[in-house]
RNA sequence: GGCCCAUUGGUGAAAUGGUUAACACAUCGCCCUCUCAAGGCGACAUUCAUGGGUUCAAAUCCCAUAUGGGUCACCA
């Protein structure tokens, strides 16, 4: 039997040569400049990281005026969920990343590249693995699971390396005699690449991100069609990039340790090697440990935390341009259309080292966000969160669409706005005073408030027409009539001598309004409310005040 | 354990051999203000993991050590 007939006994049924994949994907006549790409996997939970990686992919590609492709890596059978392709295309698309080749959903693509989703690229992979076979650099290995997981304890205790390599690559040189008797006899085999590295010689990568990077030539017979007959990792990369024309690979640290194995794949082929480039993994600090944000322990590594935790995509993306270059920042800060994708990336100021993932960080973006959209915006993008996650407030909301509208623009439009919200879901927490159906003031009533000038100043102050200088006269000469200092100097030089201050007489007239002692803009807030309402909660508040003091009146 | 990478304050970091180690977040203080949120001002690394070296000069270059991280699957 010859390698060819070999090859096809090992791997029957495939359809075209290399060659003839080679002559079907030629490389792009425009945008192939730079093409690169994201290869997660439908497991159904799209990471923080896998957001990361792919902006910043995205970003270099359209700076380049590149082509950006989504290709599914699902090769590992075991872990697929049900849906999950449809997930990371929502997710990513709603996050702002847009490919111009890849999957659309579960079965749909568009490109020329495809198919987008490994499990459909079967024959491509097997044509290149039998082109292997055909050259004697990959064979078929019969070790059972007991036999690997043998090698590798003894490995373990003896402290060698672990590997299949040397003497521990069993079938390296099977006869092909030996194997077609082996596989007649119904044994179970998967191809394994022959390495023909040498340990003690160096292979050099210089990666655009870390630097130039030396290994340990790979000597490690790696898998590279599996028993179900999909690829490894490192063979789909090898065929796809290779077949996609990819220029940059952009993917996460986790992947610097194989790199011997890929460039030596390339090399065997003969192919001209991508450009790497490894970001660094999102840390996180876990008591005195860190490490890198994980999926079981971390909700925050969920991208879908942030969308119910409301924090506004854009800060999302914010912080992580802030992350993927630290000069950011600077530039944001001078930037005054607030366009974040205008900065321009580059891969010599992504950081070599892993940054801890800082929530803190990201609330700040976000308020400092949230401080400069319109009301309008802030109402309808709160909508659209309360839809989901609190229907009650969405209902109210909705049933005073004007009347919220101007609650959220209050101290908004100016050169210093309100920076208290800092997500969609603390908008109830700081406005739902100002609707009656969640009003529910629990008065803590101190000894300096005043029931009598709080009706005087309602009954005979309060004029919902005055401007705001008007309003606070009014209420300094209000006040004073009580025993308020109208002048804070004089105040301080003799607290005792009087009731309070105007900052006291304020405190009753916002209590009593709002429930609150801390609110935005009294004057705004009254105004809103306007008399009915404002006389309503006054009752309200009238009796309350008299439940602590019954003898006020005697006083 | 092997291989690879990293190490500047609580956090992200700037600095690319040359004055008092930028800036931002967090924290704390003061000021302003009708209270908050802000904003302004200030504090917070006597020193860049440690030890050696090179140099007139080191956070920056070299060596060693320590610590942290990544990786060593028929997972990606």
């Amino acid at each position: 039997m010859t390698r060819n007939e070999y090859a096809d006994f090992l791997l029957p049924n495939v359809n075209h040569s290399k060659e003839e994949y080679e002559n079907i994907f030629k490389e792009r006549e425009s945008k192939g400049n730079f093409v690169t790409r994201i290869a997660p996997s439908p497991t159904g939970f799209v990471h923080v990281g896998t957001l990361y990686t792919g902006f910043v992919a995205s970003k270099f590609a359209r700076q380049n005026n590149g082509t950006y492709i989504l290709r599914i890596e699902d090769t590992d059978q075991k872990r697929l969920v049900e849906g999950g392709v449809s997930e990371i295309v929502k997710v990513l698309d709603d996050y702002g990343i847009k490919f111009d080749e890849g999957m659309k959903d579960e079965t749909t693509s568009y490109g020329e590249y495809g198919p987008y989703i490994q499990s459909q690229r079967k024959d491509i992979y097997q044509a290149f693995a039998k082109y292997l076979i055909e050259r004697d650099l990959a064979y078929p290995c019969f070790m059972s699971e007991e036999e690997l997981n043998e090698i590798r304890s003894n490995q373990e205790a003896r402290k060698q390396r672990i590997g299949i390599y040397g003497r521990y690559a069993r079938f390296r040189n099977i006869s092909i005699e030996d194997a077609i008797e082996r596989i007649n006899n119904g044994e179970k085999y998967i191809i394994r690449l022959k390495s023909p590295g040498n340990f003690d010689n160096k292979v050099y990568v210089d990666d655009a991100i870390k630097g130039n990077l030396e290994f340990p030539e790979n000597d490690l017979d790696i898998v590279i069609i599996k028993h179900d007959g999909l690829p490894t990792y490192h063979f789909a990369h090898l065929v796809d990039d290779h077949l996609m024309h990819v220029t940059h690979v952009i993917r996460a640290d986790e992947w610097v340790s194989s790199l011997p194995i890929h460039a030596q794949l390339f090399d065997i082929f003969e192919y001209e090697r991508p450009i790497y480039a490894h970001l660094s993994p999102l840390m996180k600090k876990d008591g005195d440990i860190t490490r890198k944000l994980s999926k079981r322990k971390d909700p925050e590594a969920a991208v879908s935390h942030y969308h119910e935790t409301g924090i506004p995509k854009e800060a999302l993306m914010i912080y992580i341009m802030t992350v993927a270059n630290s000069n950011f920042e600077a530039w944001f800060d001078k930037c005054t259309d607030g366009n974040f994708m205008d900065f321009e990336l580059t891969f010599d100021k992504v950081s070599t080292s892993g940054a801890l993932f800082d929530l803190d960080k990201i609330i700040n973006i976000s308020k400092n966000y949230l401080s400069k959209i319109s009301a309008k915006e802030l109402y309808e993008r709160t909508l659209e969160y309360t839809n989901e996650y609190d229907r009650e407030f969405y209902d109210l909301l909705k049933k005073y669409e004007n009347y919220s509208i101007n609650v959220l623009n209050i101290e908004r439009e100016c050169e210093r706005p309100r920076k208290d919200i800092d997500s969609y879901s603390s908008v109830r927490k700081e406005i739902s005073y100002m609707y009656d159906e969640l009003f529910n003031p629990n008065y803590s009533i101190k000894e300096y408030y005043d029931i009598n000038f709080l009706e005087d100043y309602f009954e005979n102050y309060y004029s919902i027409s005055d401007d705001k200088n008007t309003w606070f006269d009014k209420i300094k000469e209000c006040a004073s009539k009580y025993n308020y200092c109208a002048n804070n100097k004089e105040y301080k030089a003799n607290p005792e001598s009087y009731k309070g201050n105007i900052s006291h007489a304020c405190e009753v007239i916002r209590v009593c309004a709002t429930g609150k002692e801390q609110t935005p803009d009294l004057y705004e807030i009254l105004k809103l409310l306007g008399k009915d309402r404002i006389k309503i909660r006054f009752e309200q508040f009238k009796k309350c005040f008299y439940e602590v003091n019954p003898i006020w009146d005697t006083l």
